[in-house]
RNA sequence: GACCCUAUCGUCUAGCGGUUAGGACACCGCCCUUUCACGGCGGCGGCACGGGUUCGAGUCCCGUUAGGGUCGCCA
């Protein structure tokens, strides 16, 4: 039997990275096994759902490439979807659970109880097989002796979240439930309720949970728990998804940056940890610069030009031609499209902004003459392009008796304001000589 | 309070009774070099603790400690 596992987040108008991997997992266990990846809209509570909830969570899938072969194909409850086994917002399934509750009232599995309808659970312990943990006993805690029973209908008649879950998994004929761990001490109810309706539970896979970095629990407000920052952050979503494999998963033989349709070969659910795992930005920020150095031409320039208008600069006024040499300089150089604005934003403004310190160091008296002398050379140089430059500044830098790179950390300092950039010889064919030597001009002066 | 899960460098991990405990990120040196980044070389750094079992334990068992989760008319 071919696996259906499925994703059942609840809109809440945001994705949670974690909630992310969940689906994720989900997502590479269908392909791996050649199954059926569902996602399912958990939207019992009405208060806090709306379309536009739904589409944060479909376009973070859509973003990290996840898709799915049945569920919404939109945020609207009533809209269209893909697959047999809909409708795949629970807000729609009402009657199916209605079914459900009356059955279970009428074997007496179910009581009615200040207004709602209570669940009569099982009181021995129960086990649970997962196959991420192993064998599971859970027993009642304490305030489960007191009382076991749990609602499963809410006083306005609406079901509450164990109750649904169960029925759509049962209803959707979902074989595998890959969930957080955070379900794992629940999944006893869950495994009662799948009793009480004769049918047998799924397998269960509760995969680690991802903490913050110093091991405190990921909660909504904390900072990189929205998928939907990385993207504004200048993440690429293929090394989002890279990372996030390598999170209580391991590929083995010493793999890191590995193709998806190599982990999807590889994945499987028993090998997935059993610990928790810390979010590790720097190997994130690691991963993205790897593959942002391998991102075609056209892709990179397309998301760099993004995250530059982002950044406040005008990139129409600039010629396309001169925008795409720019920011081909930058490729490779940086890490995130976010750190373009700082990095290539000396090519699209005449406003030199010098670091302090750098500027101190460099615009001195002592400089004022190399300078100079480099500024006359390049005045007349002719084309003015990256290897007659580079040879022009080796040469001023021979006859001055210094090192070139004396002439480099001014000049580069004068055409960016930074102390890292692109190659220089190539910003400054790029710029051309007019602006270039503008700059060294501006910076000239204040050399005194 | 009860119940459940977990525990290898700072972090992610390999290890599945016999290893000089391996790799990656981060960090620190050196090399390359027009800066930075990349790349190359090297370094720092770990089996939480205590008992067992065994000829032998990071690996198996128990306990302690620590971290996480759950016990809702949230999902």
């Amino acid at each position: 039997m071919k696996p259906r596992v499925r994703f059942a987040p609840s809109p809440t108008g945001f994705l949670h990275i974690g909630g992310a991997r969940t689906a994720l997992f989900n997502w590479l266990y269908a392909r791996h096994a050649g199954g059926t990846f569902i996602l399912r809209i958990e939207d019992t509570d009405a208060a806090r759902n709306t379309q536009a909830a739904v589409e944060v969570i479909l376009n973070g899938l859509r973003w990290l490439g996840l898709d799915w072969d049945e569920g919404p194909l939109s945020g609207d409850p009533a809209g269209p979807s893909r697959g047999d086994y809909g409708p795949y917002f629970q807000s729609r399934r009402r009657d199916i659970y209605q079914r459900r509750i009356e059955a279970l009232l009428a074997k007496g599995l179910a009581y009615e109880a200040d207004g709602t309808i209570k669940f009569k659970m099982d009181r021995a312990p129960i086990l649970i097989p997962d196959l991420v943990v192993g064998d599971v006993r859970r027993e009642l805690t304490d305030r489960e002796q007191a009382d076991p029973d749990f609602i499963i209908v809410r006083s306005d008649g609406q079901p509450v979240f164990h109750f649904v879950n169960v029925v759509d998994d049962l209803e959707m004929g979902i074989t595998h439930v890959i969930r957080g761990e955070d379900h794992l001490s629940n999944t006893a109810k869950h495994i009662a309720l799948f009793r009480a309706l004769d049918a047998d539970p799924p397998q269960y896979a509760h995969i680690p949970l991802i903490l913050n970095s110093d091991g405190t629990k990921m909660s909504k407000r904390d900072q990189g728990a929205s998928l939907m920052t990385y993207g504004e952050e200048g993440y690429l979503p293929e090394a989002l998804v890279n990372y996030l494999c390598l999170l209580g998963w391991s590929p083995k033989g010493n793999r890191e940056k590995m193709p998806l349709t190599e982990v999807i070969a590889a994945f499987d659910l028993p090998q997935i940890l059993r610990h928790n795992a810390r979010f590790d930005l720097a190997k994130l920020v690691w991963l993205n610069g790897e593959y942002l150095r391998e991102l075609s031409d056209e892709r990179f320039y397309e998301l760099s030009a993004e995250a530059l208008r982002r950044g406040g600069l005008e990139l129409a006024r600039y010629p396309d031609a001169y925008v795409r040499a720019a920011l081909e300089t930058c490729k490779g150089k940086v890490k995130l499209f976010s750190e373009l604005p700082a990095y290539a934003g000396f090519y699209f403004t005449d406003e030199i902004k010098y670091d302090p310190a750098a500027a101190e160091k460099e615009f001195t008296p002592e400089n004022r003459p190399r300078v100079d002398k480099l500024r006359a050379a390049l005045a007349k140089l002719e084309p003015f392009e990256p290897d007659p430059i580079g040879a022009t500044l080796k040469a001023v830098a021979q006859e001055l008796g210094v090192k070139t790179g004396v002439l480099v950390h001014p000049t580069r300092l004068a055409c960016c304001g930074n102390t890292a950039g692109p190659s220089l010889y190539h910003l400054l064919a790029i710029l051309g000589k007019d602006r270039a030597l503008a700059r060294l001009d501006q910076a000239l002066a204040r050399m005194v």
